[in-house]
RNA sequence: GGCUAGGUGGCAGAAUGGUUAUGCAGCGGCCUGCAAAGCCGCGUAUGCCGGUUCGAUUCCGACCCUAGCCUCCA
């Protein structure tokens, strides 16, 4: 039982262990609270979430997920709303709090804001500078590029050749074209916080480090974000806190997830095609989601289009149904499969693991000795809840409501009839009762026991 | 132009130097008044061209194609 993972920065598997035996550190990267959460930013959340819940088997973890809550586009919400950040920042954060409890995903142990944090990056700024790594410019304090030797090593780029093919026009006061901003001059209109160099701002990439810094030390085990964020967010931070903490390893493993992309393109503002996660709900339970989520590798782009949520729910719905009719289960204690777990430590393999859980739903299916049943149900629920998945009681799950359809009694009532019907053997009227049930997205099954219904995908 | 990740059956998506992925959809059977669910069974796949090998989807090389990053971005 190894854990394996990933790590961008050797772009290589490796066996997982600690710094310091039975105590993990993760920082992941969260959202900059300027929108509702997209269905792109629930993917590192559920991803990291599942890391979390597996780490957390057999370590002490401390999960740090931060909020950004200083930046120009939140300014920029601000001032066209004619609000203070701390309002758009306050909604946002909300929002992403509701929508991700939504999704199963756990929140973490610590989730540091920047605002709460600026002493803390003007300590971290003030080192830099006395030590050579960062100079004052025009009101501005940059990190100097060429101070850092590794500079590029996470993203496998050259310094140089990133000075050369810098496309954007280089600001005249940077002493290097790739250096980069620490703290930035507030106008008087802009929020702004007094500091050695004058009022203004930080710069977004020292607000993590020195959050970072601040509750999980000067190496951390793991740190994780979209695959985007490699360069330069991920190559900046690392600059930055290697030569904060003079030279000391910053993160051990680099992981990041794929992109979600839709209908094979980008999502993007422009194309209009942003998925937000409050929209996706109303089509489909959260759990749905998070199965559709974890149905490839993390480190896979994933292409989500609109068979992604029906299917993902017909699949809850096999493991559901097979949970639904087995007796006892819930009070055993009981371990998830190896088979399962080993999938996991293979660098989060969930779409194997995803494997396991039906072909367990299959064995429950097949046995008909009820103890067995009984055993398979509980570990198959044990090792879904790695997952976060199939946590609901199965004929919860059934009658989940997503849109307007029949009301429980409407169908009750449809369904007296039919069986009225089926007892004076007019199955032409039982039959049209049951199409137009089907039409309303009502499911019915008979069985000795009787007529049961359910919600189904549609 | 530089860097990175990919191209697997109708679709989604794992794995693997020779042996069933899994799910959804489809087909046949059992069950059922008929269905549904479930079970049993079936079918179609590894971009293209070379090389290594007894044997390659898997390793190596070339080519074609796709996506992402290089600028704010999960």
């Amino acid at each position: 039982m190894t854990l394996s993972l990933y790590n961008t920065r050797t772009r290589q598997k490796e066996p997982f262990a600690p710094l310091q035996p039975g105590r993990v550190t993760m920082y992941v990267c969260g959202p900059t609270v300027y929108s509702f959460p997209h269905i792109g930013n629930a993917r590192p959340a559920v991803v990291f979430d599942v890391l979390a819940r597996l780490l957390r088997t057999r370590y002490q973890l401390v999960y740090a997920r931060n909020i950004t809550d200083i930046d120009d586009k939140i300014n920029r919400a601000a001032a066209a709303e004619g609000v203070p950040i701390g309002e758009i920042a306050a909604r946002y954060a909300h929002a992403y709090h509701a929508d991700m409890r939504a999704l199963g995903v756990l929140a973490p142990d610590i989730e540091p804001r920047a605002t709460e944090h600026l002493a803390g990056i003007m300590r971290m700024i003030g080192g830099l500078i006395d030590s050579g790594h960062a100079y004052v410019a025009d009101g501005h304090v940059l990190f100097r590029v060429s101070s850092f030797a590794d500079y590029g090593a996470l993203s496998r780029r050259d310094q140089r050749e990133l000075l050369a093919g810098a496309r954007v026009e280089v600001a005249p006061y940077k002493e290097g074209a790739g250096d980069f901003v620490l703290w930035k001059p507030s106008t008087p209109e802009l929020p702004g916080w007094d500091s050695p160099w004058g009022r203004g701002r930080p710069g977004w990439h020292i607000e993590c480090s020195a959050m970072v810094a601040e509750h999980l030390g000067p190496t951390i085990d793991i740190h994780g974000g979209g695959n985007d964020l490699i360069f330069p967010h991920h190559e900046n931070e690392i600059a930055q806190s290697t030569c904060a903490n003079r030279g000391a390893l910053f993160a051990r493993y680099w992981l990041h997830n794929g992109f979600v992309n839709v209908d094979h393109t980008k999502m993007s503002k422009s194309l209009g095609n942003v998925l937000l996660v409050r929209h996706l709900l109303e089509q489909a339970p959260g759990e749905a989601i998070r199965l559709a989520l974890l149905a490839a590798h993390y480190r896979q782009p994933l292409d989500w289009t609109s068979e992604v949520l029906p299917e993902a729910r017909r699949k809850l719905d096999r493991l559901y149904g097979a949970l639904r009719d087995v007796e006892g289960w819930q009070a055993l204690e009981a371990a998830p499969d190896p088979e399962f777990i080993a999938a996991l430590d293979d660098d989060l393999n969930t779409p194997q693991a995803l494997a396991v859980l039906f072909n367990l739903a299959r064995d429950v299916n097949r046995s008909s000795d009820p103890a067995e049943r009984a055993a398979l149900a509980a570990c198959l629920r044990a090792s879904a809840a790695l997952l976060g998945l199939l946590g609901a009681d199965p004929d919860a799950w059934f009658m989940t409501e997503t849109s307007d359809g029949l009301s429980a009694e409407q169908v009750e009532t449809l369904l007296a009839e039919r069986r009225a019907a089926r007892t004076s053997r007019d199955f032409k009227r039982a039959d049209q009762i049951r199409d137009q049930l089907l039409e309303a997205g009502i499911l019915i099954e008979d069985s000795a026991e009787g007529t049961r219904w359910r919600r189904s995908a549609g």
